[in-house]
DNA sequence: TCACTTTTGTACCGATCGGTATTATATAAT
DNA sequence: ATTATATAATACCGATCGGTACAAAAGTGA
């Protein structure tokens, strides 16, 4: 259990596991481009020497890091979109998702890898492919949700492509707007005027000025 | 002309407003956190501490360049969005302007400062005022847009609010979808989704899959 | 010519970055 | 016990950051 085949040496103390999971929360609440692997390092109680030779680098820590956040929140997204459950009720999902503010949950608020889709070269070669595949997924997830919500209530519409990636821009933005603090509910009628382009029902949010 | 009442002292040979031009620039293109203060003294051929007796600090620096922005992007696109022409046609505009990839213009693609919109924390506290006030006077000029463009088809709408922000929200994720070299094609196609929302015509740009 | 004033550029400061050489330590195998 | 092996932590590397002390340079006014 504990211990796996172990052969000679001293025993290693760190866990990449653990390192990994501190390592996603650190970006994903501060931000990648704020948090070093000295912070990483201390926040693990691990030196830097052992970091860097379970993750080889920078690159390979947020990597890694990547990794995780994508089975942590990318994959459930992604199923909650290809799902088969009404539109409405994947659309009432996203938005209640996306607008947790973080405050009794486990996760912090907004998304760890949308604000990499803006940083092309300021993050290692890694960690940039694993974005660009999450960001590659997303839009085909998307893609898929927009093929079964739109067609029934407005032929003659938007190219479903235009469709898929505008949603995926406005729930990219909406992350972004919890990760900077914007109100919750702004956030929300924001979310909600986007998918008004696909939701057959205008939804409970209606309100005036 | 040359010569401003000049009393007494070495004259300067730093010009402030040139400077201020080429961080701009710098900042514009490269993007605001890959740009220090040693590169912009090598690019404007300016010592450092000259710099520093200019602008006083990095944010003074930065808020030279905001401020220099406002009036060089900002005003035209607030000016636009508050003008009494037609509405498809400052919506044809802004799509026009956004979707420039840089290339055969004098300015680099995107925005200065919509990434600063997630930068809270990470920049200085003059520039962090005039971010903002920038934002804050774009949601109203996007709140007139709305106000004029709304209500002409379709009454019981979303509320005017959140149309605004949804569409301050939508241009913004479009300058940086043009910063990050997203197809500038793709870019107005989601744009020209956004603005579906206030359009009162389909548009030129439907298209199938 | 000689102060006086202001700007200039060099050369430096301490802090922090990503990354590593080195040595001590803890285990397994002999 | 001794040797081999793998991990530990300290302490350091060069580079870069924002910011500045300081003295030479270039003007004005007497």
């Amino acid at each position: 259990m504990t211990d796996k085949a172990r052969k000679a040496g001293r025993p290693k103390s760190i866990d990449p596991g653990v390192v990994a999971e501190l390592a996603m929360r650190q970006y994903w609440s501060e931000g990648v481009q704020a948090v070093s692997v000295n912070r990483i390092c201390e926040i693990a109680r691990v030196s830097k020497p052992s970091l860097y030779r379970e993750f080889g680098s920078e690159d390979g820590l947020l990597a890694a890091a990547i990794r995780r956040y994508d089975s942590t929140a990318i994959q459930p997204m992604i199923e909650l979109l290809v799902s088969d459950r009404p539109v409405d009720d994947i659309i009432n999902d996203i938005v209640a998702t996306v607008t947790q503010d973080g405050t009794g949950t486990d996760f912090p608020a907004g998304c760890m890898v949308t604000p990499m889709f803006d940083m092309r070269g300021h993050i290692g070669p890694q960690s940039q492919t694993l974005v660009d595949d999450i960001r590659t997924a997303l839009d085909t997830a998307y893609a898929a949700f927009v093929g079964r919500a739109v067609p029934k209530h407005a032929p003659g519409n938007r190219a479903p492509r235009a469709l898929a990636l505008f949603l995926a821009s406005a729930v990219a933005s909406a992350m972004r707007a919890m990760m900077r603090g914007d109100p919750p509910s702004d956030v929300e009628a924001v979310l909600r005027v986007a998918f008004s382009v696909v939701a057959t029902e205008p939804g409970p949010s209606d309100r005036q000025d």
